[in-house]
DNA sequence: TATTGTTATACTCTATAACTATA
DNA sequence: TATAGTTATAGAGTATAACAATA
């Protein structure tokens, strides 16, 4: 697998395979790095990007994020002991809960999206602007093609 | 952050940054199906394919896969319990070990290392050649840019 | 004294199974 | 009965701090 993303040495020309592999292992050292600085981890980062723009259940978080609704609550436990989120009662329906962001919950998860943003950018610097270009087209392609094979969850 | 790969929808064409970083999330996952389907963690391949072609000590290992040593002692300590690797005195220094990849371990690790390139060698397809000559090369400017910003470990 | 490795402890993330309270 | 959510439990992965043994 090619361990981490590190490991530097001569570089002698990597795979495609094992290029995506280190690639992905870098971005998320700077994600997780960049959500730790806001004592956030990758997956708290997910779960407050997902509802920053959606009011949803514990169930509908769950199947977004690929998890079990058991692990939701543990998730949305901590931040909400955090004050990053809320558990808001559905008016006509009792069992059922929405999940919101709360402003300190919006502030620090736009903080870590910017930090993203600017590292990210400067990582992309590495390209010219042609390669930057042909790059983003075959990201999405790549995505693409992942997604029309697996089934896509909601 | 964007959330995850997965999240379907119209796919309104993605900046470089979100690009790499759903391609991120997508690479971490087929790593993760696919180390699971033979029992392992991510965490436990790359350090079986870190252990491959070297014998070290605890404390190399935790350096190379950016860990603190009392993690690692328990990472080795469930691959240990598994038959994976095995801690070997190393004559001469008695406070040193060695760990050592078993031929259990070596076979699991090649299972997992030849899905993958399956996987992601199907995923490459949706390039056409000069697509993926591109963006092997792209790929390769990014961690050479990043290794040199960051200092590289060992 | 410095270094290698382990132990003790604690927290996050994750899952499975069983349970409660609705619908 | 079926569904939304929680609780109980367990295990992996990670870290910090303290410790043991050896160099």
């Amino acid at each position: 697998m090619t361990a981490s993303a590190p490991e530097g040495a001569p570089a002698p020309e990597l795979s495609l395979t094992d290029g995506l592999i280190q690639l992905s292992f870098l971005v998320q050292a700077v994600l997780g790095r960049l959500a730790g600085e806001q004592g956030l981890s990758i997956t708290q980062v997910r779960m407050l990007a997902v509802l920053e723009d959606r009011e949803i259940g514990m169930r509908r978080l769950a199947g977004i994020l690929e998890l079990e609704k058991s692990s939701v609550t543990g998730l949305v436990d901590r931040a909400e002991r955090r004050g990053l989120v809320r558990r808001n009662a559905v008016p006509g329906n009792r069992r059922a809960v929405h999940v919101t962001v709360t402003e300190a919950g919006r502030a620090v998860v736009h903080l870590v999206h910017e930090a993203v943003r600017t590292e990210l950018g400067e990582l992309a610097g590495a390209l010219d602007e042609g390669g930057q270009n042909s790059f983003r087209r075959s990201t999405g392609a790549l995505i693409r093609h992942y997604v029309t094979r697996h089934a896509i969850p909601l």
